[in-house]
DNA sequence: TCTGATTTTGCAACAATGTTGTATTTTTGT
DNA sequence: ACAAAAATACAACATTGTTGCAAAATCAGA
């Protein structure tokens, strides 16, 4: 009971920061981010919280916390964007999740990988780069230990 | 009309090659791939042969022309897979793309950069990476010119 | 703590996107 | 030219995402 109320407090916390209303639906959402290391799909959200909130509430919610630097986006392979939790750095507008990100194959967790940053690149003349995605698929830790 | 038999002969050929029938609408969308240097959105290709065939069969044909290695998929951050050319490495389950793309944040274009490799990464310990891809995102060599 | 303004939610209706089964048509190899 | 095989169109459906608006929840100030 006590960590619940403990995590409750780290969530509000977080959305009061970003000068959020603290909702149920919020407080719910950021938790199973907060609970799990990896990156989370909008079908995943919706079958774990969903069935308390309405599917256009997720939607919002995850919009929200994209604009507000709360969460970023991840582009998969498979067409089927997934969301992570930003770390300190970013803010309204100003993302800067600069790391690679890794798919496993085998249990299909979705995991930021904080430390690896994204590599230069040597473009051909006259492309300038914004923006640079990594996205590596592969075997990841839990499960190349098996 | 001359221009257009040997376009025909070239989609054709490749058809073949993949050992695939030749039909109206594979020639159709192949041809769409061939004259021009982008990649193409399901949306595209729909809007611009869509008049003539059904929804069902431009799905059917990228899906074909991809498990035959004739196209690729490049994922992007806004959840809408587009399309490319693949070079004559890839064949039927085996595709070896493992080039950089390009989005056009200007013209929204997407390229292949084909001359640029894919950068190899230090992983954590324990992640091994089996594919690599990277996405960047700026001003292509077209509207920087500008 | 109460209250009014503001924000968020749920609902409904809709649009867009993608999937599946099947009869018909087209293509292919002989 | 013909029969077998493959591809297509159509319909029906499922999933995913969007929008407007009334009701409910949250917030800030008194
Ligand atoms: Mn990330
Ligand atoms: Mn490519
Ligand atoms: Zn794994
Ligand atoms: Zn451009």
């Amino acid at each position: 009971m006590s960590k619940e109320i403990i995590l409750d407090n780290n969530t509000e916390e977080l959305l009061r920061k970003h000068r959020l209303s603290v909702t149920e639906s919020r407080l719910k959402i950021l938790n199973l981010f907060m609970d799990q290391p990896g990156a989370l799909a909008h079908g995943d959200i919706e079958k774990k919280a969903g069935e308390k909130f309405d599917r256009v509430t997720v939607y919002r919610t995850l919009q929200t916390f994209v604009e507000k630097g709360i969460i970023h986006t991840i582009p998969t392979a498979d067409n089927s964007v997934r969301y992570a939790l930003c770390r300190d750095e970013c803010s309204e507008g100003h993302h800067h999740d600069h790391h690679v990100h890794f798919i496993c194959t085998s249990c299909d967790t979705t995991y930021c990988l904080d430390d690896v940053v994204t590599p230069e690149l040597k473009l051909p003349k006259g492309y300038v780069a914004q923006q640079i995605e990594v996205l590596a698929k592969g075997i990841c830790n839990e499960c190349s230990g098996k």
